[in-house]
DNA sequence: CTTTTATGTTACGATTTGTATCATAACTAA
DNA sequence: TTAGTTATGATACAAATCGTAACATAAAAG
């Protein structure tokens, strides 16, 4: 009947596409991508792609999804205790970027950019409107939770973007950091702390890569 | 020879197979559209469409590029009053959006919205930079001041996307002037003022819609 | 009003799409 | 290891789409 997504053949068959796929995209561009060349490129017959997707767009969506499950692993991990150290949950993202940062930016780079990087700042706004109730009365908040988690959100994900597609010009703890201090001090005021002093003591003087 | 874009036939041709696209990126998604489907809509002939564009995507594209003219349009007006008042050049973009969001949303989620995004990110970077560095010198900045500009750009463009998927929830004054404090606070320690006092004193004490 | 040129009509081969059938190979479960 | 299950490959097919061409016509430029 329908198929089996625990079969050994599924796995590696889709395994296959999504390689070829992302492969592919940065050759030729999601465009020119025909559902034939992905088949070829991935060694199976056209016939098994229709057999798993419906479309390029459903195979699109997978790779995001694949990709978007070990972003959440990687930054799941992220302490409590590095949160407070200022290196945050970035630091794995950028730590991963550092060594598969290509698929990244093809995928960026192409229709799935957009999916991905709403689903990237989606998690991690979620993830901060958690960690800014934990710590702050609702009646202290400046402005709603969820603009200031969402417009946190925006900054770090749309920093990791910049630094990808500048080649990586600094090292992921010095973007870690500064992406976290220039989010936390910002929010800070958004948290109604008049006074920015009681951030943590580490707040550096000045950042060096 | 080539085409004339100054021919009255040619610019009523191209915004007609323009805003039949972004038709029917609404009701279908990108994938789905074919160039016959386009023509149809345009009540142009299939030919035309390839006078004029190579394929789907540059078609885009051109969407994309007449969006974001209105865009640097509406922004470059913004007066440096308005900025110190705190409603910052993003309050033109809020405006426009409350009237037209809706092709704003169609190519947010479609192929387009990741160039879309990506451009008004890159421009307000840019602007966000120069203001930079005509009030802070260079010594006394925590972190380079690209990465601040491009920090500051990516929080404020991104609370657009956000206040648009949710069906703008607030008046267009109240998230400009969010959006600008709340990239400000943040940026005032990036700028390397140890007391955020100087900021200015109309600093609300709690926003209000 | 004359000239220029962008558009519509029609046509064409090549490519791509989506689906079907059946034999074979690979995997599962026992 | 074996028997049974099922995903895959090979082949085939109609329908849709693509990209380009030639020519007459309508619309704009000068």
């Amino acid at each position: 009947m329908s198929i089996d997504q625990n079969d050994l053949r599924v796995i590696k068959t889709k395994r296959g596409l999504r390689e070829a796929f992302i492969r592919l995209l940065l050759e030729k561009g999601y465009d020119a991508i025909s559902i034939q060349d992905i088949a070829t490129e991935a060694e199976a017959a056209r016939v098994t792609f229709y057999r798993h997707y419906k479309n390029k767009e459903e195979l699109l969506i997978d790779c995001i999804d694949v990709i978007y499950e070990n972003h959440a692993r990687l930054t799941g991990q992220a302490s409590n205790e590095e949160f407070r150290q200022g290196y945050s949950p970035m630091l794995a993202v950028y730590k991963q970027l550092k060594e598969d940062g290509k698929i990244f930016r093809v995928l960026s780079n192409s229709h799935a950019g957009q999916l991905l990087t709403k689903r990237l700042i989606q998690l991690f706004a979620e993830r901060i409107q958690v960690q800014i109730e934990e710590r702050f009365p609702k009646e202290q908040l400046l402005a709603p939770v969820e603009i200031i988690a969402y417009h946190v959100a925006s900054a770090q994900i749309g920093l990791v973007n910049w630094w990808i597609e500048n080649d990586q010009p600094y090292s992921p703890e010095y973007m870690a950091r500064i992406s976290f201090w220039l989010s936390l001090a910002g929010s800070a005021r958004g948290f109604g702390l008049e006074n920015i002093s009681v951030l943590p003591p580490e707040y550096p003087t000045r950042f060096q890569n």
